[in-house]
DNA sequence: TTGATCTTTATGTATAGACATATTAGAACG
DNA sequence: CGTTCTAATATGTCTATACATAAAGATCAA
């Protein structure tokens, strides 16, 4: 077990959840008053607060003024998918990583581009092309828009050494994305760029990026259908 | 904006996640001191740190004892993914649902399916097959195992009218559930159950869940490639 | 120079008390 | 009987204070 003790209110935190996972405490369930676990743990009620307060905020019970507080109903699985750069995940698979621009230009968004983009039309942008390899073999293709006018620097940039991902990482700040996940057959360009026969399985992430509410860059990633999978996780606590 | 006043620690909160978001502290910058928030603000330490404990906690910054607080840099994106019940998916799309049960047997785990499932191996379970419709179209193809050890309800249950997911959420407490997304071909299977050519490309989520460290059951959703995207939105707060 | 020890400092945890506020059960009233 | 008001109560927020603890820096000794 912790050998280091842990603090008190993370030990209720901990006696409380404990319960609730094991099913001891059911959905709906009323957990004990403030006042009563401030007895059961002879602590004053704001290390009380501050775990059940924690616990409210992971979605684990859910608090009523003058009524209590009562264990939630899970609802939808909400699961975290944790999106890495792509040498990452190139080099946690234990292979030589290398990135190649395949092409680069400026121009404005396309009408059937602003419609898969969400990008506004005919606005500047700085469209990429550009391949990950794993080893010898293809790994992704990338096909990707930045906003010039969100992101100005990316005109001067050639992104012939730098993936534009990382680039991005280190040009705009901490921003909002929607990542859409599916499945398509492979296209003549997505085969012959990962080497794969036309038709087969291919896993499609689709990545949109805002900063303060400005659309920065919308990039689609293939990946040959069995080469890669999305691992998400979701723990209630820790 | 917030017509009602937002309390004093969340305003905080507000206002430091609002400068790392927008850039303004950059990754790595140390934000002010506890003491110094204190007097910004004209409020005590406590109120402070509750808000910087949660900024931690979120994972936006990071605090060193003696040291101070800093804006920590975005490693991956973590993208909240929603996964719905399959009801209120295809009812979503504006379609009538149906579920149905295609097999259903008592037996103990394979050797080849504990591989691919993380159950242990001879363990009892329920094998279950299902498809689940929208409209005339086959949607989804559920292929699933629940563990009878730590599920002894589903023995006594044929899962004619109510389908595993719906029936797994009433009968076992909160839990820990992961997933693995990926693109495959369809086999000889899955093209049968859902209506389209062998080889065509198909998303498949495979979910494990443990309820208190106990495996309680493994799914295989099947989707026909075009009919079905996963979105995951990240947002950094609220 | 190196290593051990002390000091300082910012965060981590906890307390006891205070007042605010939403909500509900019950009382009073029409 | 239904409606309105009132009092009770659990949570929400905040303060002022206290001591613990980890770590950076300074000091001193080998």
């Amino acid at each position: 077990m912790n050998v280091r003790p842990a603090s008190l209110h993370q030990r209720i935190l901990d006696d409380i959840s404990g319960r609730i996972l094991s099913g001891a405490w059911p959905p709906g369930h009323r957990i004990p008053f403030e006042h009563e676990l401030t007895e059961e743990y002879g602590c004053s009620r704001m290390t009380v607060n501050k775990a059940l307060s924690e616990l409210a905020r992971t979605g684990l019970i859910e608090r009523r003024r003058r009524s209590g507080s009562y264990v939630t109903r899970p609802r939808s699985q909400a699961a975290v998918l944790e999106i890495h750069d792509i040498r990452t995940e190139v080099e946690a698979l234990g292979l030589p990583y290398r990135y190649q621009l395949v092409t680069r230009e400026k121009r404005a968004v396309s009408d059937t581009e602003s419609e898969t983009s969400g990008l506004p039309e005919d606005i500047k942008v700085v469209a990429l092309e550009c391949q990950h390899f794993a080893g010898k073999q293809p790994f992704c293709l990338e096909e990707r828009l930045i906003n010039l006018a969100a992101v100005p620097d990316a005109a001067s940039e050639t992104f012939a050494e730098i993936a534009p991902g990382p680039w991005l990482i280190g040009h705009v700040p901490w921003s909002a994305a929607e990542h859409t996940i599916r499945a398509v057959a492979a296209d003549a360009r997505a085969a012959k760029a990962l080497g794969i026969p036309r038709g087969a399985a291919c896993l499609i992430v689709e990545r949109r990026t805002w900063s303060a509410d400005e659309p920065v860059t919308f990039v689609r990633l293939t990946y040959a259908g069995e080469s890669h999978a999305l691992v998400a996780r979701f723990a209630p606590q820790r």
